[in-house]
DNA sequence: ATGATCTGTGACACCGGTGTCATAATGTCA
DNA sequence: TGACATTATGACACCGGTGTCACAGATCAT
């Protein structure tokens, strides 16, 4: 099976490979005729322009790489279907690259990435995209990148992010007005800017009723729902037993859920759990998790799109947005 | 910021390209002398590489996709995370491209997937990997590709896959074995191979155990969450009520214990239930999921290994792998 | 010393497209 | 009808690497 280039064609159709790549481009300035029977070629001779050889001569790649360091599966999927949209929309592709922020690693990883596939630009997921190492390194590269959650200011690059600060407040306070005065925590991966901004959400919620902050009711997670589990023991041992548990995420709610369950307490008579991104699994349990929903998909999609625009050399006016959070009550919260 | 190429580097250290070329590719015949120095001019100019032009020069893009269409996002997680393991392991990269396996658009969508990013080969993943069109197409277009779980006979290609039909029978005999028999089936999506295999090692393990099997006990899935949810309502309604469910995922599976949860069944205690898959669900919930755990990430591992080795030219003897799977006892089965 | 082999290096074509520019053919307007 | 703008087309360099081959100089066996 011989292949077939762009030269094949063009000498089969009796053309130059120029007015081929003309008609492969929907270029103007090709008489219809000729259109026709170049098309026709193509047809005939099965014809596939090469990628490659044209991210060359364009110096593009028309691929765009994610990168990801988190725990949850449904987070991930999520990012990448919000991005594979916007990459699709738009004719490019998606590359995903997982990588451990922590260590020397990281830039020589990405360094190699870039070197083992050009690639026109890069998404970065928390916690990348609050690393001013990793993005003093991209800038220096001059790689395009675009920041999705990012807490990071003063930074010109394209950011979409949402409100957890905001989200954060408003589920505590839902705590509060069912009458909830005794709130546990969990904190999420110190590495990610979520989990400062969820833990001042409560704060803010918490002196905003008048309530004080009792450091006592706060467990150290990373997110995992294995930390959830760990942090639950600690929380459901604290005496007297809080009577509701806001943690960061919903695998670490769930966990609290799992342990509550197990240890015969009643949810939410007993005890009310909050959790925070609305996860499949908050509602794929009994009872559903009352969490905070964010725009993941849409964040990931904006931000791609803005990026593609901005490797187009279109400078969006706005390139910096914040998204609503939004609160889903479900059956695991009640008055206590 | 003037672009690093290969010429300039050559003009530079006082050598041809080809010669910088050798260094780069860590070729033989090159001088202790001239190799250090071409080294130290990388590191001065700090040039990297243009993989587009290699890949145009070599005729590969070092990079592999990844089909699938799969509502279970922890099964997508796992099969990226082997794909990616033997990818990086090569230096190769991976793309990733969920799409639907129906509608005639699919060979439409995979020659613009080839065309607009020349992959050097496709892990196929359920249902593709049982897809005669797409694999005739595949075949046709010369592109490499390797199958994952698929139940096609007498096609040469890579394949890697689990035997669901031996889990699917383990767990029921499992359930069998604690005194049950009456046991409801629900079966997954009827474009996977995994269904009707599944399915075939429930009605082997009831036939071999004197059990007459009844199609009143078997509900029609399609793995997701929401048509367990369907599934269950119609199985906890059949009277006499089963004493236990097999599910054909977890996801399904999770979905029986939450609305048996809901109208106060205790859990194994009024009615067992078992999954498929050992999904991170199967022990986030309470109780926990007597599952079978399928080595999903193994598979994709040794699919992509074979597939990079294949590409390279080295044509593996063995080219057709079944893993085990494994019955996982948690907390959701016991005697009934 | 002589021919044979090995080592280090560069010239040059090539991978398969795209961009620039020249030029011929055609259309437009006074 | 002549001057000028527009359209259609191709020649050719170029993108940034790799493969082939020629060849000079060093090494080796006889």
């Amino acid at each position: 099976m011989k292949k077939v280039t762009i030269n094949s064609v063009a000498t089969y159709a009796g053309v130059s490979k120029k007015t081929v790549s003309r008609v492969l481009n929907n270029e103007p300035n090709v008489s219809p005729a000729t259109r026709e029977k170049v098309l026709k070629v193509f047809k005939e001779l099965d014809y596939t322009p090469n990628p490659i050889a044209r991210g060359l001569a364009r110096n593009r790649s028309f691929i765009i790489g994610c990168l990801y360091d988190n725990p949850s599966k449904s987070y991930i999927t999520r990012v990448q279907s919000g991005a594979l949209e916007a990459c699709h929309k738009h004719n490019y592709n998606l590359l995903i690259h997982p990588c451990e922020l922590r260590g020397d690693a990281l830039i020589a990883n990405i360094e190699n990435l870039l070197m083992t596939s050009r690639l026109d630009g890069l998404v970065l997921t928390p916690p990348f995209s609050d690393s001013l190492e990793l993005i003093e390194f991209l800038k220096k590269k001059n790689v395009n990148y675009a920041r999705v959650a990012s807490a990071i200011e003063g930074d010109e690059s394209i950011s979409v992010r949402s409100n957890d600060e905001q989200g954060a407040f408003e589920i505590t306070e839902h705590l509060i007005e069912l009458g909830h005065s005794h709130i546990a925590f969990i904190k999420g991966h110190p590495d990610h800017s979520a989990t400062e901004q969820r833990f001042s959400g409560y704060q803010r919620a918490l002196s905003t009723h008048n309530l004080t902050f009792d450091d006592k009711l706060v467990a150290e997670g990373n997110f995992s729902y294995h930390s959830g589990a760990d942090s639950a023991k600690a929380i459901l041992d604290i005496n007297p037993r809080p009577s509701a548990v806001f943690a960061s995420n919903d695998y670490m709610a769930a966990a609290v859920l799992k342990l509550a369950t197990q240890r015969q307490l009643k949810v939410p008579e007993d005890i009310s759990i909050a959790g925070f991104d609305n996860a499949p699994i908050a509602r794929h349990i009994w009872p559903g998790l009352t969490t905070i929903a964010q725009p993941v998909e849409e964040m990931t999609r904006q931000a791609v799109d803005l990026l593609i625009e901005q490797i187009g050399g279109t400078q969006a006016q706005v390139r910096q947005t914040t998204l609503e959070a939004k609160l889903i009550t479900r059956e695991s919260t009640s008055k206590p």
